[in-house]
DNA sequence: GTATTTATTGCAACTTACTTGCAATATTAT
DNA sequence: ATAATATTGCAAGTAAGTTGCAATAAATAC
């Protein structure tokens, strides 16, 4: 993986991935950043990002990729180098979950890895007693 | 959902479906059916099976989604309303996973459902001891 | 600083997965 | 057999993602 350099517009996403409350898809991207970059720089500043561990990204459950931030040094979740990935049924946001699944040992297959997208309700949208 | 006539086309994919030892993406039908029947009526054929519970499907590591038979009464995997899925890294193929993984509770999250991808070596591509 | 090297960008063209409207056809119901 | 309607193939369309290339901007060497 070749040097990143710190360009306008790579610095421009990195600040919005610091920034971000959630995942977000390409399309939310290439919609955001509509008149200060082009869709082609989008996706290869994105794949630099990864290739170089600042950001992560996991597949939705329609086939949509979305990108999160690395978190820092302080967060939980920084440290783990995998982890499962949630989308609320009813706004549509996703989190990155700072928990850990174990998975069982299965026979006839030997398992390296595990990706693992939840579903069901977030905390925003669970219905609070006052 | 609406009836689904025994027509040819359908019951073409519902045999193959039938004999299919792996999950398969559409684009393999495409290719498989490429000369009996169009890509339009595959995507509609699917789509009409898997509505009505005739199979399933998933979405793999990159994003494509596969499709699998859903087995009889005598298969273990039949009666689970969900499973994991494994893919290989070594072959490709894919496989429906007859086990279960527990999923911790999360704080703040009301998980509602889960899916599953694991990866590593199938039995195939398992150097074997003779 | 200036010159040099090379990564990055925007643009336009392209590829391709997937969708859609519609008229013709095949199933199913009567 | 007739009628009703689900399904199909085809051709055209949509839109996500990719690519080549010349212009530009960073980083490095001097
Ligand atoms: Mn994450
Ligand atoms: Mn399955
Ligand atoms: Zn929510
Ligand atoms: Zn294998």
């Amino acid at each position: 993986m070749a040097v990143i350099r710190k360009t306008k517009t790579v610095e421009s996403l990195i600040n919005f991935f610091k920034k971000s409350e959630h995942p977000v898809s390409i399309l939310d991207l290439i919609e955001k950043f509509d008149t200060t970059m082009d869709k082609s720089t989008i996706y290869r500043i994105l794949e630099r990002l990864e290739g170089s561990n600042m950001i992560h990204s996991f597949i939705d459950s329609d086939g949509v990729k979305r990108y999160a931030q690395l978190k820092d040094e302080g967060s939980s979740i920084g440290k783990q180098e995998k982890h499962p990935h949630f989308v609320c049924n009813d706004c549509g946001n996703s989190s990155c979950l700072p928990v850990k699944i174990s998975i069982p040992s299965v026979p006839d297959y030997i398992i390296e890895s595990a990706e693992h997208l939840l579903k069901g309700i977030c905390k925003n949208c669970t219905p609070q007693v006052k």
